[in-house]
DNA sequence: CCTACCGATCGGTAGG
DNA sequence: CCTACCGATCGGTAGG
């Protein structure tokens, strides 16, 4: 029996947006032209362009989906009934695994959000911020003075995200300490920093 | 009296490497054309290949100008007799304040490094391996723990470079928190992280 | 008259 | 130090 045409139509656009990501993340939006991602799908250019209007939203798709999956980590595990600091190690754990298995996404999405058509930077940007409204609140909930020095609220929650959005740019996948364990370190750090580390006046 | 012809180059060449770092740090070294940097001297395209052999020889000027600045700074401060974490808040407060001064340059070097030519590449990555070891030194004397634990020792100084590094790329200057500020609560999280967090097995 | 798709080529612009 | 160009390739679209 033949596949419906809707759920090949969903494949295709799939496999699209998969070679897509990874000639992005490998060469950069501007790097990779439709030509190679059609080579890489075994499609015609035009064939692209049947299923996508612009190289935009094929970028947009990539960030959009990723970013997607990472809020939904992050909403179910912020709604459990934990201590927060426990759940600032579920959501390090969740991030670095959804970055892990979705490298080149997280790699375009630190890259290229500047060739985004303004209408669709906003929507990953909102996304983005909903992140980091979690970790903020899961910040101030560990160390309540950080809640009295709003102006630090983001910084702190940037500087968290600073040292694990960036990780497997460095990661070295041969090395003796993997990725969970470097995570591992990352909140202890950072956790035991925001728990005791003097705030600036 | 007219200047020199060697005094007239070097200052050409610094305009040269200045307009293209700001339009490389806008649009991506992609993104930004030639005709784009020569409009930006109020030079024609022909004068800039006088200058420079090539688009890429242009970006190894402002990347390598910048990260040599950064280690003269990060040398400077590791001579000097004082305790390890000392040295730490000072190079913290120089990277900031050499990463603010030079922030078109900062951004194509944390998003252009993939368009070296590999001998370039590898002259830029010698440097940040020094300033690399320069960290790692500095986390190992202020946590002996981690000299034991080798394969944590380049990850512990690659989160802090992840705090510091891409300030400046989500760091709003009309905001209320000031960057120093925000880079004191980064060097206070992160050392009392690294004096007290605990390091995985 | 629709969809799904092809080979060939469009007008402009890139680095040099 | 400029105008005039090049080989190639870009993102996107034509007719059928």
């Amino acid at each position: 029996m033949a596949r419906t045409q809707a759920a090949d139509y969903a494949e295709r656009r799939g496999k699209i947006v998969d070679a897509a990501a990874a000639l992005f993340a490998g060469s950069g939006f501007l790097g990779a032209s439709i030509a190679d991602v059609a080579r890489a799908c075994g499609m015609s250019k035009s064939l692209i362009y049947h299923y996508y209007a612009s190289k935009e939203d094929i970028l947009f798709d990539a960030m959009h989906g990723h970013v997607g999956a990472l809020l939904d980590a992050a909403n179910a595990i912020v709604s459990r009934h934990e201590p927060a600091a426990e759940k600032l190690r579920a959501l390090t754990r969740a991030f670095v695994r959804l970055y892990a298995g979705a490298a080149d996404r997280q790699r375009v999405l630190l890259n290229e959000m500047d060739r985004l058509p303004a209408a669709q930077r906003r929507a990953i940007v909102d996304i983005q911020r909903r992140l980091i409204e979690i970790v903020e609140d899961l910040l101030s909930e560990i160390r309540p003075a950080l809640s009295g020095k709003a102006a630090l609220r983001t910084p702190a929650a940037m500087l968290y995200f600073g040292m694990i959005n960036w990780m497997h740019t460095w990661f070295d996948p041969r090395g003796r300490a993997k990725s969970g364990k470097i995570a591992e370190l990352a909140v202890n750090l950072f956790l035991d920093g925001i728990r005791n580390g003097e705030i600036p006046a």
